[in-house]
RNA sequence: GGCGGUGUAGCUCAGUUGGUCAGAGCAUGCGGCUCAUAUCCGCAGUGCCCGGGGUUCAAAUCCCUGCACCGCCA
């Protein structure tokens, strides 16, 4: 029997703009998963990508007079250097224009003509003869032909929540010039999504992994008919050309998914590992993360391509809720938009980190950040409960035992405990990292009370054996609990371990016996927070 | 307009298939401890479980309807 190899992926970022908050939710939501994996012994590797092609890229970058590549070249660094203080455990965080996307590209390009997929139709679109090029959605504004709202976008209105085409609009202006556009017509390549409908419907019926509110929604989808998808785009575009074509190129959101294929190649030639293992063979296992945002393009697209080119189909698609501060939309007109650096500048990493773990559930509601609530779970869960528990049991065991302990009292709450380690296993496995976090928490609690009833502090005049064993139960706990928040807070328990005398701690270290061993110098590990305040 | 979701203590939410299900945490009030970063422990509440109908011996839990808020419609 192979064991399974695993393949996680975030959605990757486009390299257009700054990583944000709402970005760090998913990235910390999927670090947390893979290093869960990592510490429970599975073979997972962790890629990504930044989503480097499009037409706003191409725009930007003329904007700034530099190149695409330059463009892309200046946030990729950025990027990484926000993923790196953030935490985020990358295997692999690679970009999609490279020699590996593009060999991709080209060949499920190929196979889907091959199949019959892929056909020619000519096309009216919505032209800019001043800037010389064909305008996407968000780039033609004009009234909207439903209700007659001003300034909209060329694929929606926000004023009647209808949809149509950019053709469509009343009085069109070029967004980039302000002059008036013109129809004019192209050939674009489609991709006949349709063909798919019955397969993908059969995949998603019988993909266990998939939550239910996803699944009715992308049925849905299905029952009411898919369109084909026009996957070129006309120059000019900074992507790559379709063969054959000189002002062709792929449209970015075929290349984009491609990309972590991309990176699980480059990565795994560069470790002399198999990428068939994890995208032909049968013991693959794809794990995407993504945001509900892009359902659309994973949950039909996305697979679509995969079945007409042979691959493995994801094992699981995972969607999470979007970020809202105070609950609402984070917004630059608002001042809530609140990019990574900024907050890496005021606040530790791992604080945003517990405090989106101790939020997400496996639904796709929207996660909260409030400032007050931040400050009170930091302060009343974080450092009152487990830090607390850490350091009075440890500071203890350090000035009347010389840091040493020895067999850990008997107690029923060690079988509370494992009984609880068993469940925020599930949790973690599941995803459902409030669940598990709130139930570290409580073994926190029972460890604190625990404490308390013991009384340490009176016994050890009286009865100083069973006041070491006591403490030495409770120390137990503390190294149980370091283990559990590894995925969370890794940088946190790292300083834990180094206080316990311990390191690398794996799940399967929970529950052994620490007798006879000596810790280090304990310290308290999270400040209290005065404020959190990134908004002024 | 079509489809879907949500509505439980001041706040954030748990409540499997209807029968100790009226709960937890925070906040509030009172009490205790002092090992610990004003940290920890205990006690005390408060709720027409959105409104209205219905099914049932029994509904927060199922059905219908109304209201409110939210999401999706590529």
């Amino acid at each position: 029997m192979c064991a399974e190899k695993i393949l996680v992926t975030s959605a990757l970022p486009y390299a257009n703009g700054p990583i944000h908050l709402g970005h760090m939710v998913e990235y910390i939501l999927t670090d947390i998963y893979c290093r869960f994996l990592r510490l429970t012994a599975r073979d997972c590797i962790f890629c990504c990508a930044d989503d480097t092609h499009g037409a706003p890229i191409e725009i930007n970058a003329r904007k700034l007079d530099i190149s695409p590549e330059e463009l892309i070249a200046r946030y990729y660094s950025e990027h990484r250097e926000d993923f790196e203080r953030f935490h985020i455990s990358f295997d692999s965080y690679y970009t999609t224009n490279s020699p590996e996307n593009k060999a991709f590209s080209d060949l499920i390009f190929t196979r889907l003509k091959e199949r019959g997929d892929i056909y020619k139709q000519v096309i009216e679109l919505t032209f800019c003869p001043e800037c010389k090029r064909f305008l996407p959605d968000r780039y033609v504004k004009g009234k909207c032909p439903k209700c007659g709202a001003e300034d909209q976008y060329g694929d929606n209105c926000e004023a009647c929540n209808s949809t149509y085409n950019t053709t469509d609009l009343i009085l069109p202006y070029c967004a980039i010039c302000h002059s008036s556009p013109v129809r004019k017509e192209s050939m674009h390549y489609f991709f006949s999504l349709s063909r798919y409908s019955i397969l993908l419907k059969d995949w998603i019926i019988k993909n266990k992994n998939i939550q239910p509110e996803i699944r009715n929604y992308v049925l849905n989808w299905i029952e009411s008919g898919l369109k084909d998808w026009d996957i070129s785009r006309d120059e000019p575009y900074f992507g790559f050309k379709i063969a054959g074509e000189d002002t062709k190129y792929y449209y970015v959101w075929l290349d984009a998914p491609i990309g972590y294929m991309a990176s699980c190649e480059h990565y795994c030639r560069e470790k002399g590992l198999s990428f068939d293992d994890y995208w032909l063979n049968p013991q693959g296992s794809v794990r995407h993360f993504i945001g509900k945002d892009i359902i659309y393009f994973h949950f039909l697209f996305w697979p679509a391509m995969l079945m007409g080119s042979g691959f493995n189909l994801p094992d699981s698609i995972f969607v999470h809720g979007f970020l809202t501060i105070k609950g609402e939309k984070m917004s630059k007109s608002r001042g809530t938009f609140i990019t990574a650096r900024q907050y890496l500048d005021r606040y530790p990493a791992s604080l945003l980190r517990f405090y989106y773990a101790l939020n997400l559930t496996r639904s796709i509601s929207d996660l909260d950040l409030d400032g007050q609530d931040f400050k009170e779970k930091i302060n009343g869960e974080l450092v009152g409960n487990i830090s607390n528990l850490a350091y009075r049991s440890m500071t203890f065991l350090a000035k009347h035992f010389n840091s040493r302990l020895t067999v850990p009292a008997s107690s029923d709450i060690v079988n509370t405990e494992q009984d609880k380690i068993r469940s925020i296993y599930n949790h973690y496995d599941s995803c459902h990292l409030r669940n598990a976090v709130k139930e570290i928490l409580e073994i926190g609690d029972i460890g604190n009370k625990y404490f308390q009833d013991a009384e340490p502090w009176k016994n050890i005049k009286t009865d100083r054996v069973n006041t070491w064993r006591g403490l030495s139960l409770v120390i137990q706990m503390v190294r149980d609990l370091t283990v559990c928040l590894k995925p969370a807070i890794p940088d946190l328990c790292v300083e834990m371990e180094a206080q316990l005398g311990l390191k690398d701690l794996k799940w399967q270290d929970i529950g052994s016996s620490l007798e006879g061993h000596a810790i280090g110098q304990p310290r308290p590990l999270v400040q209290r927070i005065d404020a959190f305040d990134l908004i002024s």
